[in-house]
DNA sequence: TTTTTCAATAAATAATATTGATATTTGCAT
DNA sequence: ATGCAAATATCAATATTATTTATTGAAAAA
């Protein structure tokens, strides 16, 4: 057995496709189905079954490659062990973002990032919070910003920040005349809220289950921008919230719509995530200290309550 | 980097010399030089100090041994887990044993688990708790029979019996007219001791400072045996204790001296360990099937008080 | 049926591990 | 110092193994 061909069995699990694994892997597709066999004829069994279109896993294959997985990771981790000891940050590097964070924070650190850590190639994708879970947990990502307490035990979290919610209410609203907003204001019923699917919708949700609304199934707008919010909002469709960072860049308009909670403010609170195994943590570390550096002149909350992003 | 590259470094560095880590690994020296030179070629660090004699491991050596030793081990389950959902149970299996059960356990058990599991085999080896710890977690033996608990979060433990104390106490000796004695009674300057090392000697030392006596520094005899002890006892040199499984063949005479504890006795609590890896779990669970209806048979006490085996 | 898709197979080749023979180094004793 | 012994490195030859190109075979799609 191989480390190899591990990689090609995660290949062909993953693509469902010998053909497609082999231009993956950079190896032609006899190769593939080779080194595959020779595998199988080792331990005696079968990890996939041809007879399907598409392929797929035998039963006891589907044990092989969380194995497999957990192999091709820990022989992976000795680069990373090296380089830690050289001091060398460098390398491929996968980062998942939630879309409501994405926007605002991305800006912030890319460009201090790049300068300072040249030889690491970030690659960034905008990911909701249950697809950063399942690709952390299967080492597709290296590294996610999301929302949290996850109470997931196999992903670790590095606090960055907490966000205050902040509402926007346009005029004529009922809410308009108060210097201060409260939970117990809310009702779900005139808030506008992104589609279903973003983490941010269920923070909000959640404010208000803390105060004890009943969330209703009447008819609502959802849409996957706060821009597109904003813009109902303004035409007197309800209000809605915001995350601090998205109210910094408002123009001067709409920033006189804006209005903040009594303290302890409703917050949610952003953090760093990785796998437990921890590979690729010396970069992840890196990371964690650019953000930090970033986020400290922007945002400063303390007196905060934290909102579960998680639907309850 | 491949598998066997990993497993030859972990050979140079548990023999600290290429010549006896080829010959182990079946393999020529020049074969060990050039492969493990590779590997450092690839990752681009020396893992080794050949400039000393015997040859040692690089500070970043280190390192990559505990990272090598992880993927072998994880690489060596995949075999496993086929053998697992085959049913097999076979291959070769070490267990270690510390010296107070191995006259007594081992005869009880090792018939029946050679023929019930005849394609297993077994390599047994005596060592001390202290051995056994450290051989566990470096993935030398596959499993172990010592005194617990260990408390020790790399260990696993199954219970296997609990087994009390007996007194021996020769005729004249101040406790011989009590008809059982109490932990309150012993006086660690009149028992005879095991030697240093052997963690029955700390559990007798326990059981005394659990009945607040002060261990002294006076002359002690101290053997490796308990038929020394007994012969010794037997010559009026004082008392000593016996863990229960011992005194079950005794001759007649002896019988004779010997005193069990009031109720609760005072036991030590013996378990089969291996590493949380669970590496190869499914000889471990057979060979506890036996272990327990072995024992079911020959010992069976509840009301007892177990003694910790470690030094306090 | 014909075409297309996709994995298996065969034979040739490239890459790599292993070996036996030998050189080099180091420590140690004379 | 000199020579010896022990151990690792190096070299060239060989065996083994992975990979490739070309082709076949089987199943699904047109």
């Amino acid at each position: 057995m191989t480390i190899t061909q591990l990689q090609y069995v995660l290949a062909v699990a993953e693509h469902q496709n010998f053909t497609k694994a082999a231009k993956k892997s950079f190896v032609t597709q006899p190769t593939m189905s080779m080194q595959i066999q020779k595998l199988e004829e080792e331990l005696d069994i079968l990890i996939f079954d041809r007879s399907k279109k598409p392929i797929t896993l035998t039963e006891i294959g589907e044990k092989i490659i969380i194995q497999a997985r957990k192999i091709v990771n820990e022989a992976n981790r000795m680069q990373d062990i090296v380089d830690q000891e050289k001091g060398y940050i460098g390398g491929e590097f996968s980062l998942g973002i939630i879309p409501t964070v994405m926007p605002t924070l991305l800006p912030m650190f890319l460009k201090h990032f790049n300068k300072r850590y040249p030889k690491v190639q970030l690659r960034i994708e905008e990911l909701n919070t249950q697809e950063i879970i399942s690709l952390l947990k299967d080492g597709y990502l290296d590294a996610a910003i999301a929302a949290t307490p996850l109470n997931d035990e196999n992903i670790k979290e590095l606090l960055l920040y907490y966000e205050p919610f902040v509402g926007y209410i346009p005029e004529n609203h009922r809410l308009r005349t108060k210097a201060k907003i409260t939970p117990e204001d809310l009702n779900l019923q005139d808030i506008l809220l992104l589609e279903d699917g973003h983490c941010f919708r269920d923070n909000i949700m959640n404010i208000c289950k803390a105060s004890r609304r009943e969330p209703s199934d009447s008819f609502q707008l959802h849409s996957g921008s706060f821009e597109t919010l904003l813009k109902l909002s303004d035409e007197g469709m309800g209000m809605t919230l915001l995350p601090y960072l998205h109210t910094l860049d408002l123009s001067k308009e709409r920033k006189k719509n804006l209005k903040s909670f009594e303290s302890p403010q409703p917050a949610r609170e952003i953090s760093l995530l990785y796998n437990k195994s921890e590979l690729k943590i010396q970069i992840i570390k890196a990371l964690n200290e650019v953000l930090l550096s970033v986020i400290r002149g922007a945002i400063n909350f303390y007196d905060v309550k934290i909102i579960s992003p998680i639907k309850e």
